[in-house]
Order: C-alpha cells, then structure tokens, then sequence
DNA sequence: TGCTCTGCTG
C-alpha cells in the first residue's frame, strides 16, 4: 500500500499544512508528488507561498519538465520572493537562457518583489554555461544597482561566469573587492586562472588559501590534469588530505587520457564508492586505448553493483563492440538499447549504434539506423562508409560521399582517409585518384602518410608500379611501413620482380620482424619460378626466428 | 517563522 492511500482513506478530513509539508518532503519522484497535490487543493492551501514553494522546488529537482510549476506558479495570485525566486531557478535549470530571462523581466515588473542576492546566482550561472558575457554584464550591472553585489553568493558566482567567459581581469577586480570570501569564491577563482592558462597563478592562489576543502583540491589536480601535467596532479592527490569520488574520478580520467590504463585501474580498485561517472571515466578509458575486452569486462562487473549504466556507458560500450566487430554482442546491445529508456534520436547515440552494426556486419541494420537519424553529420557518414567499406562494398561508400557532398557537409581528412581506405579496398582506380586530387587542390588538406599509403595502393592495383614508387620517394611526410606493404601487393598482382625485390628490402629494413614481408616476397620468386629464391627467403624467416601471425577475424 | 543562491569528475 503506498503512503498516500492511507492518507486518501481519510480525505474526507483534510491534513493539516504540517502534514502535507512531512508528505512532500517523502517525496522522490514527480508522480508521488502529482498524488500530493489532492491534498494541497482540498486543504485550500493553494494560495500557501511556503507550501507551493517546496513543492515547485521538488518538482524542479525531481523534473526537467517546466510545465507543471509553471503552471502551478500561475494559480498564485500574489507570488513572494520565494516563490518568484524558485521559478527563476527552474527556468535557469531547465530552460533557455532566453527564457530564463523572460522569467526574470516578468518578476521585476511585478509588484511586492526586487531581485534580491537569492535572484541572481542561479541567473549568472546560466549566462556563465552559455558564455552570453554580454547578457551576464548586463546582470551585474543590475546587481550593483541592486547592492547585492557584497554577497558571497553572488560574488563567487561572478567570478565563475568571468572566469568561464576569459575574462580573468573582471573576475580578479570581482574576487578581490569581496567583502567575504569562501572556500567557493577561492576555487572559482583559481579554476578561472586554470581554463585562462595561467596554472602559476591559480598555484599562487591555491596555496594562499587558509582553508581548503576537497572541491578546491579537486579543482587543481583537474587542472593539472587538463595541462597533461600527471606528475604534479599525482603529488596533490596523494598530499590531500581527504579524497572523494571525484578526486579518484579526475585522476583515473587522466591517466586513461594518457593512456595509462594500468594506473588508471589501481586508482580505481583502491575507490570504495565507485559512482557512475568513475565506472565510465574507466571504461571509456579501455575503449579508448584499443582494449575493448578490458571495457566489456568492466561494464558486466558493473552491472553487478548498484550502479545503472548511463548512455555515456553506453557509448563506450558499443565503441569497444565495434573493435572487437562481434556480431552477437552488437544485436544484443542494440536490443537492449531500444528496449531502454535511451533517446535513441540523440546524435551520439544513434552514431555509436550505426558505427557498432556497421562494423559488426550489420549493414541492413545500420543503414535503417542512419536514414532514421534526424540529422547526419560528418562522423556519421563515415561510420556508414567505413561500415560498407569493409563489406567490400566500396562503390556504395563512394555513392554514400557523394550524397554527404550533396547534403553540403565538408568532408575532412579523415572523412578522405575512409572514403580512399574503400576505394583501395574495392579496387576502385579512378574514384580514389579523384578524391585524392579533390582533397588536395579543392579541399586544401594535407595527405597523411596513411591518404599517400591508399594512394600507393590504387596506384600499384593499377599497375601504375613504377609511378607508385617515386611517390613513395617523394612524398613530404614519411612512409609507414602499410605504404610499402601495398606496394609490394601489387608487385606480387604484376608479377614485377625487379621493383618486388627493391620494395622487399626497403621494408624489410623499416619492419625487420614482420613475417609477412619476408612471405609475400618469396611469392614473387615462386611466380616468377625462381624456386632457389623462395627456399632462401623461407630459410630467413626461420633463422630469423619469425613466424607469420594467421589471419583472423570475428565476423 | 519556515522555503529560495555559488566552486571540482565521464
């Protein structure tokens, strides 16, 4: 039986105001709250400002949805400060910054009520998350004309929104006419130096502080952290004196940033309360350091605490299913996606998703997936391409360009690295040599050692082996060892041995424990029956101690 | 009379 039926039992006496004010504060979700309301009414409590006011608050916490106060807020024929001050907040929280100060203009033409140091903050904050400087200038300027401006409240919130707009010398004159100062002031203040890129003076600052408390000493480490200054975050960790949550999370996020998933993962099995945000800075972390086993490991360990898997998890997971191109786990998560309360329709989502079916073979599904995308982007196209890319469907991929280029999109390098990766792929000559040539004269971009290796190997496919080579010579940036990989491919498909022999030797030299070199050069000499050849070659790789990894796949 | 505001993590 839930708590209200009890009460709804005895409706016909209505609870007192003391009574309703213990039920809401029972309160966890918006629809326990809708159930309160009866009550509310039927007490004639509705014009109450105390009781409405907790009740809007509730719903603002519980809710994103800003009808319900509203309209709730309307009803009231004289609202308080309190009251105009909480509807503030929620549209400060919920809504537009637009809006926000729609709310704003209406309070200040009403009657009864002046913005007061309770007004403001939740008003600068929003300006300062959406870095409007003019806007928030314009409410400090009310502010001082207001005489609020000696408030800690409003003080720190200033110099946050300063802070976060650049413009350090403002928040500083703000910090230092401050009558009082908090541990928030302080912090503020020096995370402003820290995103202004001065970490000597926010040091200065942090060790001037006469007392610290844990989001200050958070605040450093992250910035040390954001520097790529590992060392230093590290000794103020291990110097505070007492660590949260967020203190562990902004550390192992380093680490995992820097690719240290060793020490990222002691941090982590050294936290007691691991929240959401430490489970994902440590599974993006694998993901993102190409160990999409470690990741999915990690996330069924989750599962089994009490921790609920966000769509920041999500994406994570589906980028280490698609490293590891495992089908059953892909239908699997996508299954569990749309059975989720997940907006599928948020871009990110609905990439990670294309990109997980699309690598994972699931091509129909993934091609669904992206028609229904509201809108496509850069990102999504060439998980799409790269998708039918390794499906050998490389005249769909150049179709798919074309239809980006269409759309208006301005493909970038990396954008050209899949679309020439396809046409390599497909044997698609001409299509590649055109899109290079449009990268580089139309598109002014500057080919990457791995747009010259596709190249190398449209060129050499085509028999174009000698015109290959000299580009190999001549390119401005260094060859890897993939460009002269192809090269030596299409030496074999040409049955060159000449040029097979030269490119041989000059890999050998850059990948001196690659089997495979020494294999694809002993196919030359088998074509070409030089039988004594081949026994050498295969005596080499045997002295040499190598041994060609086989081919594998999880398709 | 009570209730309303600020800084650090993916």
């Amino acid at each position: 039986m839930s708590l209200f039926c009890r009460y709804s039992c005895t409706f016909s006496r209505p609870l007192s105001s003391a009574s309703i004010l213990s039920l809401l504060r029972r309160c966890k979700t918006i629809r326990s709250l809708e159930q309160v309301h009866p009550h509310i009414i039927h007490k004639g409590c509705e014009q109450d400002a105390f009781l409405i006011t907790e009740f809007i608050s509730l719903c603002i916490a519980f809710s994103s949805n800003l009808s319900y106060p509203t309209s709730l807020f309307e009803r009231i024929t004289q609202p308080n400060i309190y009251l105009w001050n909480t509807l503030v907040k929620g549209y400060c929280r919920h809504s537009s910054l637009t809006n926000s100060f729609w709310v704003f203009s209406r309070m200040k033409v009403a009657l009864d009520v002046t913005p007061d140091k309770y007004t403001f903050p939740p008003l600068i904050k929003n300006c300062a998350n959406s870095l409007a400087l003019r806007e928030g200038r314009v409410l400090h300027g009310l502010i001082l004309r207001c005489g609020t401006d000696c408030d800690v409240f409003v003080g720190s919130s200033l110099i946050d929104f300063y802070g976060k707009c650049k413009e350090i010398q403002c928040a500083r004159q703000v910090f230092d006419g401050m009558p009082v100062r908090n541990e928030v002031s302080w912090t503020a203040m020096i995370v402003g130096y820290l995103n202004y890129g001065d970490p000597a003076e926010a040091k200065n600052l942090f060790d001037g502080m006469a007392k610290r408390n844990v989001a200050s000493w958070n605040a450093m480490i992250s910035g040390f952290v954001k520097l790529g200054n590992l060392k230093s975050a590290r000794h103020l960790f291990d110097e505070m004196p007492e660590r949260n949550a967020v203190s562990y999370t902004t550390m192992i996020d380093g680490y995992a940033k820097a690719g240290d998933m060793e020490s990222a993962r002691m941090l982590f099995e050294q936290l007691v309360e691991k929240d959401i945000i430490s489970w994902s800075a440590l599974i993006s972390g694998y993901a993102q350091n190409g160990q999409p086993t470690e990741a999915i490991q990690m996330f069924y360990r989750m599962q089994f605490s009490s921790v609920k898997p966000d769509e920041f998890i999500m994406v994570s997971l589906m980028s280490a299913c698609s490293q590891l191109g495992c089908l059953e786990l892909a239908k699997t998560i996508d299954s569990n996606m749309h059975g989720s309360s997940f907006d599928l329709r948020r871009v990110h989502i609905a990439a990670a998703l294309v990109d997980m079916n699309a690598k994972c073979g699931n091509m129909d599904r993934a091609s669904t997936l992206f028609e229904e995308m509201p809108t496509r982007d850069i990102v999504s196209y060439c998980s799409m391409m790269q998708g039918l890319s390794i499906h050998g469907r490389g005249l769909q991929a150049v179709a798919l360009f074309d239809r980006m280029l269409k759309e208006g999109l301005v493909p970038d390098s990396i954008a050209f690295t899949v679309i020439l990766t396809a046409c390599s792929h497909a044997g698609l000559v001409e299509e590649g040599c055109r899109y290079f040539d449009s990268m580089v004269n139309e598109y002014s971009l500057e080919p990457s050692p791995e747009h010259y290796a596709c190249l190398v190997d449209l060129l050499g496919r085509s028999g174009k082996l000698k015109t290959a080579y000299e580009l190999l010579n001549s390119m401005p940036v260094k060859p890897h060892a993939g460009a002269w990989g192809a090269l030596l491919g299409a030496c074999k498909l040409h049955c060159d041995l000449e040029l097979g022999e030269e490119v041989a030797r000059r890999l050998i030299e850059l990948e001196p424990l690659n089997a495979c070199n020494y294999v694809l050069l002993s196919d030359i000499y088998a074509a070409a029956n030089k039988w004594l050849d081949v026994s050498l070659m295969r005596l080499q790789i045997r002295e040499r101690g190598l041994r060609k990894v086989p081919g594998r796949s999880w398709v």
